[in-house]
DNA sequence: TGATATTCTTGATATAGGTCAATTTTTTCG
DNA sequence: CGAAAAAATTGACCTATATCAAGAATATCA
């Protein structure tokens, strides 16, 4: 019998202010591997969002329906967390499904158990904190990037910025990311590739 | 010489669980009471946020320039919070302005002081951590709203469910909240007191 | 109160990006 | 490998909303 390896979370844990070994071995029996191929899901609309994944290999995207047609939000890699923030803290039905589209590792806790760490621990009660005032920060982000910019400068901030997922999606789900229609997408990338 | 009056953020206060008279008396003397006159700013463009406000009585809008024009993000009335979140949490320059359109009575703590609450007590660490989520799930919502639904959905949106707002604020700054042309507004306007 | 600035409305016109339909290219997987 | 599915491209056309310009209505405050 072998234990899960948590390194990979401990070195992303360790980034926060006030840590210490001894309040990470507290939460570490918490956390469960979760194994999920390409294709598969984390979370499926409608479900209420209990536990968090930290993703120690592969990629994720979020998205919901919209009018039927899937409306790409987030994606996801390694080294960082994810779930549907929104169902978890407000225990209703995820409008959101989290999906791989690379096979997955994942290491899980229970919103439950987090939530016992919180009471035990300042530490962990303060990672809670950091980590929504992050998520806080990128959504924020997000809603100027698609409101502030044309279509062309979405694609060209994401080329410039985040090249690395761009190599790893589908540019299907990129069109939803940047809200444009796969067809408009294709043509900028042609009129890019022309200049 | 008078105490000033806590009352209305003590009430505010009380909704967070594991709220204690004590946690509350302890934070009370950080408090400090600020007027502000209608058209003047809480928070200015290129400052770094330090404080956060709670809103005893009035109304401010938060906005940031876009080619030279306003667009206003956000409507802070009376029993809420308002400071730049992001510059706050992130110690750069704020790219939002708060001003108040209407004549109003703040309490605005430090957020250094806050901090030292935070430290001091897991329940102001919770404060700040519940805070920082409703901040998240409020910012998600109306980066769907923008981009979900049409002008005039939009519009609708804001008279059947904060109608109070609507009132209270020139309909140019509503018009940049709903990231419409106020002459777009305008015609929507005209063609739902038609219908 | 009245002059001035601000806000709101209306019309004419422009455009970024969407929609629909057909084809080609790429990926998947038995 | 090769067939079927999925993704990407291309062309023709459309539409929601922006922009520009001008006037009317309101609000402000000396």
């Amino acid at each position: 019998m072998t234990t899960t390896d948590l390194e990979p979370l401990k070195k992303r844990i360790k980034q926060f202010p006030f840590y210490t070994e001894d309040a990470f071995d507290i939460a570490a029996p918490y956390f469960k591997q979760l194994i999920i191929k390409k294709g598969d899901y984390y979370l499926t609309e409608g479900k209420v969002s209990k536990s968090i994944a930290f993703i120690v290999s592969g990629l994720f995207r979020t998205y919901y329906l919209k009018d039927g047609l899937e409306v790409t939000t987030c994606f996801c890699k390694e080294n960082s967390f994810t779930t549907s923030y929104k169902s978890l803290i407000t225990k209703q039905p995820s409008d959101l499904s989290i999906q791989a589209i690379e096979d997955a590792e994942l290491l899980v806790i229970q919103f439950e158990d987090l939530k016992k760490l919180y009471e035990k621990h300042l530490f962990w009660q303060q990672v809670g904190r950091l980590v929504a005032e992050q998520e806080f920060v990128v959504m924020a982000s997000y809603t100027r990037f698609l409101n502030d910019k044309t279509a062309k400068q979405r694609y060209l901030d994401i080329l410039n910025n985040e090249n690395d997922i761009l190599q790893r999606v589908p540019l299907i789900y990129l069109a939803s990311y940047l809200q444009i229609a796969p067809e408009t997408l294709s043509r900028i990338r042609k009129e890019i590739s022309a200049s």
